[in-house]
DNA sequence: AACCGGCCGTGACAGATGTCATCCGTGTCA
DNA sequence: TGACACGGATGACATCTGTCACGGCCGGTT
């Protein structure tokens, strides 16, 4: 018979074990693709990206070391042949727009049926965008920071729960402009408290 | 051959669809395991049990409708045959509890090998039970709660940012009453605020 | 040069938050 | 029967939170 085309070399990524064992064994299944490599570890993505000659990277985003995000601008920095799908829980606008400002070609969420990941990975092997247009259009429009540095500088340290009074001495600020900022992120963010404020700045990418 | 022992029928319940899909074709492969249902929320668990004859439910936790630990509370009662598996993301003590207390026979968490997962499904089909010895122990530890109901109370109103105002109007309490109560929780669970003395109780199962 | 808008920064203030001391009713025990 | 512990409930109070009005600086526009 006519030769075949060789595999497509997958790696993936998922601090999940038995995600990740599964979906290794879903894309095993498909003639055209190879997984080559299994990580957990965000920080272990591009050494054996290089080890295993990976031609797509499959990475989820939350996951130890540095995060999927990080690990794409990584891979693609060192091997800019290797393509990049993002697979996540939370299709976060904010996640959308830094996952392609770090180089991914695509990005799915684990809501997608399970049938069209492979599809997805041999698209993105073709260097075709893979990427809902809903979440598109939603971090289009909420993707888009309406925040200033100082603002975003506040709401990380509420982020971790800091008080007022540390916030102004981390910043070198009084607490009534921390305050002011806070405020201020609070009326952008349409919520209530600072708290709300920082989750939801973090959930749309913002911070 | 010899007559072979029927495979084990599995139901698969994951609101993610890749998740749902990839680990169906894991089990899948396994020649003794059968996936005849999958559904993606919790109140289409028990009739889907009922529909395919699953001997054994393997159910997420956190999914619409209601959540894995009602649904296995209800297959327990509809079907006292039939076994479920928990398998979640966050292996809470509280959650193993409140599993274990609605008939769960297993219990493991994603972070578990996926070839694991087969192993655990047969277990759990003998009536064994299958849980990690380190998570059952913190769940002896931190599941306990020692949270008075009207603390339980006021703190589930937390959880969803109501007011203090609110609350007291809800159950019909004066607002010094309902500080009072946020307080003692917030000492209870070792927080500083009481989003954070709330998100803590919901994460041991407290609530 | 003058004006304007936005960011950065500040302090005053009203209202919200969490702590504390206290009281009452109930159940348990000696 | 009396003492005690506990949960439920309350209000006073110190502190914190978020809003608001304000000023300085900078860059862009007229």
């Amino acid at each position: 018979m006519v030769s075949e085309t060789p595999p497509i070399r997958v790696l993936l990524a998922d601090d999940q074990a038995l995600v990740r064992g599964a979906l290794a064994t879903l894309l095993g299944l498909e003639p055209d693709i190879e997984v080559v490599a299994e990580v957990g570890r965000g920080d272990e993505v591009v050494s054996a990206a290089v080890q295993s000659g990976a031609h797509v990277c499959v990475l989820d985003i939350e996951m130890p070391g540095i995060d999927g995000i990080e690990a794409t601008a990584a891979v693609r920095a060192r091997l800019p042949g290797c393509h990049v799908l993002i697979v996540t829980t939370f299709g976060r606008p904010g996640y959308l727009k830094r996952a392609l400002a770090a180089g991914a070609t695509g990005f799915v969420v684990k809501d997608t049926p399970a049938r069209q990941l492979a599809d997805a990975v041999r698209r993105v092997h073709q260097g075709l965008r893979v990427l809902d247009p809903a979440l598109a259009t939603s971090s289009l429009i909420e993707g888009e920071s309406h925040l200033t540095e100082r603002e975003r500088d506040v709401l990380r340290l509420a982020l971790t729960g800091t008080t007022v009074a540390d916030i102004s001495v981390r910043l070198h600020l009084s607490q009534g402009t921390v305050r002011n900022y806070l405020s201020s992120a609070i009326g952008k963010t349409g919520t209530h408290t600072r708290y709300e404020a920082a989750r939801v700045a973090q959930e749309r990418g913002w911070l």
